[in-house]
DNA sequence: TATAAAGGTGAATCCGCAC
DNA sequence: AGTGCGGATTCACCTTTAT
């Protein structure tokens, strides 16, 4: 990262770099409070209970009929606590970080950052302009997801909200908490060589522009510890921040490589 | 509450109690499996530090109250675990629970829910159409509240959810997890002899009236551990559920209890 | 009476720097 | 660490008072 262009050397304010692995692993070889915004979109495969899985996320064989939901929720916070505390060590002194998740683990991640001592900001509420209806009436369409926008510390003095920037978003009033922003979907949905979405959480690119908009300024580098599809890289290069993406997936890494590529390229 | 009068005996179906006292002592007296519908509205621990100034200099009148204080993340932990593993007793079988909270505790209560094993079946989010702004554009309007809605446990096959009723709130349409509904002013809001507001967290009817059409049925019983101002079991009594009511303040039971006389002598 | 202007208020984790 | 001060900071309602 040390040598990641920097808008003070006069290289490229926008570049960025991917890395291929866990973050748990790769993190901790990145220069400490380095990182100015962090915006993790992390896993929440709650649903697998019969599965264990390692905090790297390797599955543990043979447990399949005897782990309870204790085992899977506990090993699920160790995977959260784990990443999250070597977030926070990237994380500048007066820096941010972003959260996003569903109800399956978005209490979860939120209790364990209050208790690893990120304060919390806002909770944030992407609401879905077309969300998927729940097709058995059994419950309510589900049409938000959450981001948690938290501060190292509760003492933290120092952290950037672009305001006035943000009053852009609602006819030219302060900003609020609901963000109404439609699914990632046609053209700018990544399919595969089958016409299949290539990745099945792809986040609108609306909503990284919020989250960079809001709490960074040009040249200040972003991290995304779970990088994906790369919606944080492509979108942060737009708005001229150096960034960072941690992918494990060397699949999703070739995705967002060439989706980067293609930015550079139609930017030509 | 095996006394309260139930639509199968041909009492009024919309009879209420309300007990004095801390929710974690009354409780365990109350009979198993006996409520079809929990509301919840606990303490926030909202942890306000200083006051707060709107722009004219006029002081914000925060919560202060005593009964929202907590020492530590620890001590919110055990409380909460107490009050809902005390609830997850009285609920029924078949029967939910919805509790609501914000960003300060709300994290911390669903985790403890999950770990209890309540499986949430919804996040609603309460969209407030007018929350108060941040005066000093230091974050974004805090416009909503959360409440989880959850069954018993995983398994639990049958559960009330009145899906074409809620239909009405959405023009016909799916109801979907946000809610957009006013905060409680004006004269809904209750006011004491000073013309100050009685209680500083009532809730508006609207809210609870979507709570307990969607997932009770008209004679149903009805419970909610921390009562307030009595919103709830004046909800139910106009949407004819049975209700019980806990609350620890004597001085907020004598307004409920005044409150409901009043709807009762409105309706004669 | 009707309309307009003025005032009040809401579950809020709400400033930053110099001395 | 405490104090003082310059400066930037608000939206949708509802109620009350004035015209």
């Amino acid at each position: 990262m040390q040598n990641l262009p920097c808008p003070q050397t006069g290289a490229d304010v926008s570049d960025y770099r991917i890395y291929t692995g866990n973050c748990i692993d790769i993190l901790p070889d990145l220069p400490e409070k380095s990182a100015g915004l962090i915006f993790a979109d992390p896993p929440y495969n709650l649903q697998l209970k019969q599965e264990l899985y390692r905090p790297n996320q390797t599955r543990v064989d043979g447990v399949d009929d005897t782990w309870d939901q204790f085992a899977s929720f506990e090993s699920y916070d160790e995977f959260t606590r784990q990443w999250l505390n070597a977030c926070r060590r990237v994380l500048a002194d007066d820096g941010t970080i972003w959260v996003i998740g569903s109800y399956h683990n978005i209490f979860r991640v939120g209790k364990i950052m209050m208790d690893l001592g990120f304060w919390i900001l806002n909770d944030v509420q992407w609401h879905k302009s077309n969300p998927m209806p729940n097709f058995r009436g059994v419950r309510f369409t589900n049409a938000t997801e959450t981001l948690i926008w938290a501060k190292k510390s509760e003492n933290q003095k120092k952290y950037t909200f672009n305001h006035q920037v943000m009053k852009q978003f609602n006819d030219g009033k302060q900003m609020t908490s609901v963000w109404q922003i439609p699914l990632c979907t046609g053209k700018e949905r990544i399919k595969d060589e089958n016409g299949k979405k290539a990745h099945s959480t792809q986040k609108p690119e609306a909503l990284l522009q919020r989250v960079i908009l809001s709490s960074s300024n040009e040249g200040d580098l972003v991290l995304d510890p779970f990088l994906g599809s790369g919606t944080t890289c492509a979108v942060a290069r737009k708005l001229n921040r150096r960034s960072i993406g941690i992918e494990q997936d060397p699949r999703y890494v070739e995705m967002a490589e060439h989706r980067l590529n293609g930015y550079l390229g139609s930017e030509q």
